[in-house]
DNA sequence: CAGCATCCCGTTGGATACTG
DNA sequence: CAGTATCCAACGGGATGCTG
């Protein structure tokens, strides 16, 4: 790891970001509504138990999420984003934007390739 | 993969600057001045050859850096951001501002607890 | 100088089965 | 319902040696 304390806090941002299915965690989070574990099943269709799980540990343990459960039978849980989580929203927005502009940048390379090729 | 599109995008994102040592390339080549391949490497002591090649490729590949041969002998070879590139500056800067109050946050916790503990 | 090739290992994430 | 436990595969990244 780099040794340089004002470059490293980059990775210490990540971190709290990435993995595979946190991104859109987040998003679901952000919307402001505290959902249950299968609710958050249900909205990542693709995601295994397990890695919810994990991941949701994670952000729990970064303070970003609030775990609450409900002391009843069938067991409740619900997630929610935390104050101090909303705080990576704007992060999160940025990513979004750039993200969609990339992705309408590389379709239009991908298009002109195709228009030289024909011609 | 999420199927739903306007989610996925923040993973695009994140994909051009995720890799153990792209932030720290990029806030590097940031600063303006094109860099060359082993002045990159003096910045970042720690990091492989390799690692340092294979991140590069793939920043080129997104059209964020720049790479510039020049033909003569011994080989120069300059990297430098586009101006495409440039515009994750605010991103990286974004997460970088986060990063270092994430820190701050974790060391004043940590802190507390020694002040409890040895109450 | 600026790489590429090869081999290797640890971590991340996936599949599946089981439980309070 | 909301998880755990176990096993396994894929990939990112590291170490080392070689080269135009």
């Amino acid at each position: 790891m780099q040794k340089n304390p004002a470059q490293c806090q980059f990775v210490v941002a990540l971190d709290s970001i990435v993995g595979k299915w946190k991104p859109i965690i987040l998003y679901h989070l952000l919307q402001g509504k505290p959902l249950r574990f299968n609710e958050l099943r249900r909205l990542l269709p693709d995601i295994t138990q397990r890695m919810l799980t994990l991941h949701l540990r994670e952000l729990e343990e970064e303070e970003i999420v609030k775990r609450v459960v409900y002391p009843q039978v069938p067991p409740k849980v619900e997630y929610s984003i935390t104050e101090y989580g909303k705080s990576l929203s704007p992060i999160l927005e940025s990513l979004h934007q750039w993200g969609v502009a990339h992705v309408k940048r590389k379709q239009l390379k991908m298009n002109n390739q195709e228009q030289t090729e024909t011609d």
